[in-house]
RNA sequence: GGAGAGGUACCCGAGUGGCCAAAGGGGGCAGACUGUAAAUCUGCUGGCUCCGCCUACGGAGGUUCGAAUCCUCCCCUCUCCA
């Protein structure tokens, strides 16, 4: 723990940089920071995580580098797994009922989690916190005399809630119990500062709130951007499939990053590179080729979570594959089973997987984009002969070797 | 408990008896071009044994030559009243 008082505001600046809300002010929080230092306390920081997709992405990112910055200059992170919740299973939405996980399912999902935080985070200096550990000990009546602390007025101020209500969506009565959950969690864990993502506000004050209520120092809260996705509209999320996974392999992380709109790269610049000021400053003034820029974000954001020999072969990857139009090196084999000695080609590419339906191999075909063995292929029937294998490529990027068995 | 409104393809959202495999937008995919899986433009976007057939508009029945559209029952959501 080395904080030094006239560090003090210096740290704020550099906390507070990229947040949208910074809850109450950066005086609460320098009082909070002088006054950790002069207990040499440091800070207990908490964000919390929804175990029920287990799979990291970019987005999660820009909170767990905050969460990072944090942890770099001495204080203490308390992630959060919020499996109690994760266990009744939030219906937020229109759609289906989301399904409530077993508890197996949650902690098998936390574990996936955690390992995929802390390619960022430093393990031995993290402490990862579950709270069906203290929810499940809470009775009814405690959870009634919780209840009795907010009003319904109160949580329909909460933006989504008072959308839904005014457009006559449907609200649960136990959404209502999620910020409170979750405002609980700050009382039990005694933190000092919450972050999470600007959709979270309405619950990180929750738990102001609470701590007020029950005689702490209420937390300052802390808000990062929402990341955008691929799409470039919707925020990153796995259900819009508009997401990086930080899972994910290392040319699949780069060419995504390749294929983000010049406009969002500035985006991305901004909440996930480490690259200095300046430098972004020149790359949104055009005085980088906007395609240079590119490649350094991907190679940056590759090397990050894969490690820049990875990252490297990636690049060279990628380069190949659509700047010269190579045929890639490794190439998956799949076995199709020959049905005779002439296949429909439409039914090899099913069976490959590189069509999911006999009617989109079709449409692919319709438009020119198969290739057999580097031909493009023109004729809606035609067939191939299954004594040897073959190369089969749809589009740009989906390569199969097929071999017949 | 009563009275109304509504449930359409991956998402949003038109459509109130045939011309509806269902407008439009978004997303996705393909092609052209290129600076890249940018931008832009064009096409495609239910399945199949694909010039034809089958399955689809919350679910199950019914009316009709013919239904996403009309009727009955059921399920789900919302609003107002009690």
């Amino acid at each position: 723990m080395t904080i030094q008082p006239t560090q003090a505001q210096e740290q704020i600046n550099f906390l507070t940089r990229n947040a949208v809300n910074v809850i109450g002010n950066k005086f609460e929080f320098y009082k909070k920071l002088v006054a950790a230092v002069e207990k040499g306390k440091p800070l207990r920081v908490k964000a919390g995580f929804d175990p029920t997709a287990p799979d990291l992405h970019l987005g999660h990112t820009v909170l767990i580098q905050k969460l990072k910055e944090f942890q770099d200059l001495g204080h203490h992170v308390l992630l959060l797994i919020g499996d109690f919740t994760g266990m009744i299973g939030d219906p937020t939405g229109k759609s289906e009922t989301r399904k409530s996980l077993t508890k197996e399912e949650v902690l098998s999902n936390a574990k996936t989690y955690t390992s995929q935080v802390f390619k960022i985070l430093d393990e031995r200096k993290t402490e990862v916190v579950f709270n069906s550990s203290w929810m499940e000990r809470l009775t009814p009546t405690d959870l009634i005399g919780l209840m009795s602390k907010y009003t319904v007025a109160r949580m329909l101020e909460r933006d989504d809630f008072h959308k839904r209500y005014r457009e006559g969506r449907p609200i649960a009565i136990h959404e209502f119990l999620y910020p409170l959950i979750q405002g609980y969690d700050s009382v039990v864990l005694k933190s000092d500062v919450e972050i999470g993502g600007t959709d979270q506000l309405f619950n990180l004050l929750v738990g102001r709130e609470l701590q007020r209520e029950m005689g702490q120092e209420p937390q300052v809260v802390l808000t990062m951007p929402l990341l955008v996705g691929l799409d470039g509209v919707q925020k990153m999320s796995k259900s819009y499939g508009n997401y990086i996974g930080i899972a994910e392999p290392p040319h699949e992380i780069f060419g995504k990053v390749m294929s983000i709109s010049d406009a969002l790269m500035m985006i991305y610049y901004d909440l996930l590179s480490g690259a200095p000021g300046e430098r972004v400053e020149a790359i949104k003034a055009g005085a980088i080729h906007p395609k240079e820029a590119k490649e350094a974000l991907a190679f940056e954001l590759t090397a990050r979570f894969c490690g820049a020999v990875e990252a490297q072969k990636a690049k060279e990857g990628f380069k190949a594959l659509f700047a010269r139009k190579e045929t890639p090196e490794d190439i998956e084999e799949v076995g199709v089973s020959a049905e005779g000695e002439r296949v429909w080609i439409a039914k090899v590419m099913v069976k490959a997987g590189l069509a999911k339906s006999t009617s989109e191999a079709i449409r692919l075909i319709e438009q020119g984009g198969v290739r057999i063995d580097g031909v493009r292929v023109t004729d809606l029937r035609a067939e191939v002969t299954t004594d040897k294998g073959l190369l089969l490529q749809v589009g740009k990027r989906f390569f199969k070797r097929v071999v017949f068995s």
